[in-house]
DNA sequence: TAAATTGATTGTATAATACAATTACATACT
DNA sequence: AGTATGTAATTGTATTATACAATCAATTTA
């Protein structure tokens, strides 16, 4: 195996962590953090859950998640619906105002992205994508 | 330019960025975390510095890696060395305990990664480390 | 020598997380 | 039916990494 390879990726992980990790907390593109962001995706995507789910999904704590949730609603990006079988429990479902914020969010993601790898050619960009996205899927 | 890529992109760094940022804060292989690693590292690599030559490197703030080096000194990981020219300044590094724990983080590291990755080919792995480094060096 | 600048530290605040305790409801067991 | 156990969610508390502002002490500049 190419050991080479491999402290590569770890330091390059490394960097890119902290990197993005800094980024995230001074800059704040637009009124959404890094988690809320993977929530309303997740719903707008695969629709209604509640934070149980979500936090299975996510690999989170349930506490983590139910903050985040409740943040979310309180901006009235997420409404609750009550489960019918259960008065404890609940989803979440997207109102227009998140949807709206997600869309708007995701642009500006995408923008940042885009200029970030502007000089890359598509076959790297493409590549670089499916790596990340297989390397996401190695920690399930 | 490719949208699906860059999109793809897009999301899998968001949720990377998140899932290792959890794993970091919870488990915690040795005794660094990521910013006190990297810092042994450079100056491992490239010698001795202060830490303001750190935070520009790093584009952290002063402070934060003040606090980090600071820590790190605590622990015998570094020590300092007076700048004879400038009473104020002073320039860090590694100690013996520091230089093994450096070793020994790096190992489990790269172990960690090693069995992450254990199902890529070669070529992968090799393009995955250098795209992160390119993508890494866009950011400066 | 007084004023401005600079290297580093310290105070304070924020954000994302986890774990533990709690609340309120649901299910299972005699 | 009633008690015990289990479970969905919330809330309290702690930790960690960060930034920005204030401060301290030494240096440089006017």
């Amino acid at each position: 195996m190419d050991v080479h390879a491999l402290e590569m990726i770890e330091l390059e992980l490394a960097i890119l962590i902290r990197r993005t990790t800094s980024i995230s907390s001074n800059k704040k593109f637009g009124n959404l953090d890094r988690s809320a962001y993977l929530i309303l995706r997740r719903i707008k995507e695969k629709g209604a859950a509640g934070v149980k789910v979500l936090a299975e999904e996510f690999k989170l704590d349930i506490s983590t998640v139910s903050r985040q949730a409740a943040a979310l609603e309180h901006k009235d990006y997420l409404y609750r619906i009550p489960d019918p079988l259960d008065g404890r429990a609940y989803s979440l479902q997207l109102t227009e105002q998140g949807t709206k914020e997600l869309s708007d969010y995701k642009q500006e993601r995408l923008k940042r992205i885009t200029e970030l790898l502007e000089d890359w050619s598509d076959e790297e960009r493409k590549l670089f994508g499916v790596l990340l996205e297989k390397f996401n899927q190695s920690f399930n």
